[in-house]
DNA sequence: ATGAAAGCGCTAACAG
DNA sequence: CTGTTAGCGCTTTCAT
């Protein structure tokens, strides 16, 4: 039954173990174990025996200790209590960073706290109880006080997003240029016919949700199409928001004829409500969306979205804390994500411009 | 711009910097963490002062070392690299776990673990690394090596599932009644007059799929339907496993009448790839799911589903975790969280049956 | 009620 | 190339 296993199932087996066993001092073993360069191969060899056979394995905690690092990296969620957190996005990002992080050899504390004021308070004993070695932030929300605490305390971290307020604070970000990419799905309604199209956004305390609207905005205004404040909603919710989005936008006088939506699983409530509703998509309204998590092409129709390429923003953010934490005086940098667009069946031409135009 | 903050920006400020501060000695300060009750009111607040002042943070890893524990969770999730990773099932369990973990102010290390064996190292490391005080294993594999080992070493964890081969193991583990719930909907499904009812099952390593797959045999053998072969089906991947099932099963000369489907995501696959063919449901075809998670509800129509409480199996997990490393000599203990049926739209009568009945 | 000192397990000068 | 030694920052006997 048991495994392979090493001498005793019970006491620690420390490096002075190792140490006696090999006929060496301790400091040899843990040259051993970083591998210097400067111990012969056979001494090596030797200690190397003598750690299998007590089944020695090092403490973590006196190594971080002594080295002053931790090999790990802190990755911080939105607040847990809310329910956007069950979007799929982020088991996706996680395995980006996995990924990376397991490359490298980090491992991955996680912030549990459930509101604001929690996530703050743990930010704080992750950094100066040096429980990580740098911070991921899943999240860029307008003024943050976790962002400007990091900021302020010179503590290697990378978010995923973008700083609100990117002139005055120089950093080190991955994203997707969410503008760019939310004039484009503008644009390419406008090209498919529609003009009256409405925009159903997120949060408007993150920047993603900034740059979305802008980059509507703008794609309307290049094509001189007026922007109307009836057909710009936000909602926080994910799927509720979608729905009601829906019934706030489809009792206007005059309805949109398609739709530019922040966020997959809000597309999913949106798709609910208009079934219900009786009106169809793509023919009574076309649907475009951002990000493009796994279960999008399983939407009803198949949803035509965005995709940011969720894992390479882990990837990447992973990367760069990574980078912070080999070099901290590093120059802070942006990165890119491309994105692209995903035609699925959620849009159509609009067939009461084809006539017009 | 300054958020608070301590005095310096820089060196790090010890438990003796606050003794020199406060005219006690470090043992003071110790305990005046600890909040021992053998000092003074009077020390205590002196000392208490002088960390505000300095801006003191307690080191994580000098005090791991010291008291050989690290107040944080070890939680271990299926291989990364599989698709499984992306069910929204990962967040939801996560968010429970965080909850009660948070209430006890325990943190979070997450595996990175692309493979088996690379979550075997991992996991030993947390163990002999002494990076964890316990373990929460996120899936129940049928002849887990990571289970063993942790068994092995008398580690405290918990599973969340079952071990396969429970006679033989007494271990602590949160999980739901799987073979209930799916003798339940079974039981269901032939009640509303279906006879020919196939059942689409998750990876046959896991042994909820070996739950669900038994509870449905047993239900129809108690009503004496014959259990048909051609109509079970395992799939490992959750959307295209969905999609390939449907083919198989709507390819036999017999149709099933009614699906039961291991797990919501796959259902969306299900779904997605029934109305393709141009089969409805739930006229054509019953369907019923287990999880409910939160887009369940936004399938089209609307899935039937087994809720399984994901965030409260999250959360005893946690808790019974907690417990053992309170008390490392409790007994074993087995959580069952109730499942409660959820009907929506995926399910109808039998019209065929109605005239034979 | 508080202080002195040893030690948790490892690393990193400094010697040789 | 390898050994000696002094910490890393905190906890915990053992004194007082």
């Amino acid at each position: 039954m048991l495994y392979e296993g090493g001498e005793e199932g019970t006491m620690n087996v420390t490096i002075k173990d190792v140490a006696k066993r090999a006929n060496v001092a301790p400091s040899t073993v843990s040259r051993v174990i970083a591998n210097s360069s400067r111990i012969s191969q056979r001494t090596k060899d030797k200690v190397r025996e003598a750690m299998k056979e007590l089944g020695y394995h090092p403490n973590f905690n006196a190594r971080s200790l002594a080295n002053q690092n931790t090999k790990t990296l802190g990755v911080v969620m939105p607040n847990s209590a809310n329910k956007t957190f069950q979007n799929p996005f982020f088991p996706e990002v996680i395995r980006g960073i996995s990924s990376k992080a397991r490359e490298l050899d980090y491992g991955l504390y996680l912030s549990t706290g459930q509101t604001e004021e929690e996530i703050y308070q743990e930010v704080q004993n992750m950094v100066q109880g040096k429980r990580v070695d740098a911070i991921i932030l899943l999240y860029s929300r307008v003024n943050d006080r976790v962002m400007n605490y990091l900021y302020e305390q010179h503590f290697p971290f990378t978010v995923i997003g973008r700083p609100y307020d990117e002139k005055n604070m120089d950093i080190t970000y991955v994203n997707n240029d969410n503008y760019r990419a939310s004039k484009m799905v503008t644009e390419y309604l406008l090209l498919l016919g529609h003009e009256r199209i409405a925009f159903i956004g997120g949060n408007l305390d993150f920047v993603v949700t900034v740059d979305h609207m802008e980059g509507y905005k703008d794609a309307l205004e290049n094509a001189e199409v007026a922007v109307r404040n009836d057909f710009t909603v936000f909602h926080e919710e994910l799927q509720e928001g979608g729905q009601e989005a829906v019934i706030d936008l489809m009792s206007l006088p005059e309805r949109p004829t398609a739709l530019v939506v922040a966020d997959d699983i809000m597309t999913f409530g949106v798709l609910r409500m208009l079934d219900e509703m009786g009106i169809s998509v793509p023919e009574d309204l076309s649907i475009i969306s951002f990000n493009n998590v796994l279960i999008s092409e399983l939407s009803h129709p198949p949803m035509t979205t965005v995709d940011i390429n969720i894992y390479g923003l882990g990837y990447e953010a992973a990367n760069c804390a990574i980078e912070k934490i080999m070099n901290p005086e590093i120059e802070t940098k942006q990165v890119i994500i491309p994105h692209r667009l995903v035609k699925r069946q959620s849009c159509k031409k609009n067939e009461a411009s084809i006539s017009t135009s």
